[in-house]
DNA sequence: GCGTTCGCTTGATCCAAGTCAACCATAAAA
DNA sequence: TTTTATGGTTGACTTGGATCAAGCGAACGC
């Protein structure tokens, strides 16, 4: 590459960016809670961005595990593989989310990241994190508190999955996912949707038809205006009383 | 209490016999892999043992976080309540396993765990484990594995509540507490529930009557034989391909 | 600009599991 | 020993969501 002073210029700033310091995801992050002093420690391990196109996997059940993968920007699926061939999205995530914890496990990744959209990823190498939190507490805790709410979010789809009826399903899922875009300083009340029916289907242990049914219901009844991927929120309310529907 | 010499050797013993470094299930517990030294160092950290009876919470939704629990003797169920009333079993813990993890992240119990037989725990309060496995490697690294593992047995159970059919899930259910029984060294074939139809109903997302009706089915197939609570496993490849019975 | 593909919607029908109800078995209480 | 309570089994019926099928609209490649 060229060796220009302006070039060279343009290179720094441009990894400066990339550092955890500057990251204006850090308060969703792992870098939660951090001093100036301990950012800057964790620049050094993070330094490893990459980007991952619409459609690509991030990684693959069955490959070794070596790092974890914070989400910069875009949005990504998980989903699990059985021998017979059945498979269901285990979650959707987004920017400042974490990927691959469950690998950790056995050392080998046990599900697939594809990513729903042009993303770009922060790749943590998990031995260097470990010896990182030995030395910075919080890191150690923010990231034992990470993993801890990953275990808690499991229950809530386990719940749903065991307990909610379709519908309950649905206006908990598009709850959760305007809470979390809300987190992140976008709408609450609109938002385009990177998945398909299917996907949506899949994760919610639904058929696409059942989901399609129960978002075009939701919009009879005023909760939402569905336009393809388009969700508009107009009865926050009407969703959270939908969820609870029938105490069963 | 007496202070009498042969009472304080009865002591003495006692605390030895508690400790992890004498416990016969380090290998399936969190000192797995951890040297004799390093042992003697948790064996500080989890002096208190606490016996809790059946029907008894260990502990409760919503109340503080301090400890994570190892189940030394017993059988545990953990559950959660929906604002609405609904409540479903999230887990079923035994010997060897630990409990209270979900408590991590916010710092309060996100769900009840409570005990289906007279059972004793130990109690490893979790900042003091914080502090040690920032000292101890193997410690550090064997608890990212459990929690990673925790993660990894929860996207089992959203696959099985997803696209399994009641047949399957209970299956997969006896295949997994089978599994569970033969690697603390009892029988793989032959053992009993500690929980009710219901309980079981509740963390395969079914009716207590569709459980029972499995159950009869399997015995009626020759798979199993079942005498209420007691439970034989007599073709367990036909438990595996009923597992797998229909690739939709 | 047009055909092809992919994702979505909607309708008709079917079935696995839920619901309701009766009854049985075991264990604890009286 | 009988009574009561709790948990389990089984049958008859209902139903929510799956399945099968047809058609539509937007996006993309040629």
């Amino acid at each position: 590459m060229s060796q220009t002073h302006p070039v060279n210029q343009e290179v720094t700033l441009s990894v400066i960016k990339t550092a955890c310091s500057n990251c204006n995801l850090r308060e969703l992050c792992l870098p939660y809670g951090m001093s100036i002093d301990e950012l800057e420690r964790l620049d050094d391990l993070v330094s490893t961005r990459r980007r991952v196109k619409r459609g690509d996997h991030l990684y693959r059940a069955g490959e070794v595990f070596d790092a974890i993968y914070a989400i910069r920007s875009g949005f990504f699926k998980t989903d699990v593989l059985l021998e017979d061939g059945r498979d269901q999205v285990t979650g959707f995530q987004m920017a400042g989310e974490l990927l691959g914890l469950d690998g950790i496990s056995t050392e080998h990744h046990t599900c697939n990241a594809i990513a729903l959209e042009d993303s770009e990823i922060c790749a943590i190498p998990f031995s260097r994190l470990e010896v990182l939190s030995r030395e910075i507490h919080t890191l150690q805790h923010h990231f034992h508190k990470v993993m801890s709410r990953e275990i808690v979010r499991d229950h809530g789809v386990m719940m749903l999955l065991g307990t909610m009826r379709a519908e309950e399903r649905l206006a908990a899922f598009l709850l959760n996912l305007s809470q979390r875009f809300t987190a992140r300083g976008f709408s609450h009340a609109e938002f385009y949707l990177r998945m398909t029916r299917e996907e949506i289907g899949s994760y919610l242990g639904l058929k696409l038809e059942t989901v399609s049914r129960a978002f075009s219901r939701f919009q009879e009844e005023g909760h939402i205006a569905v336009q393809q991927k388009h969700i508009r929120i107009l009865n926050v309310n009407g969703l959270k009383a939908l969820m609870h529907h029938r105490a069963v």
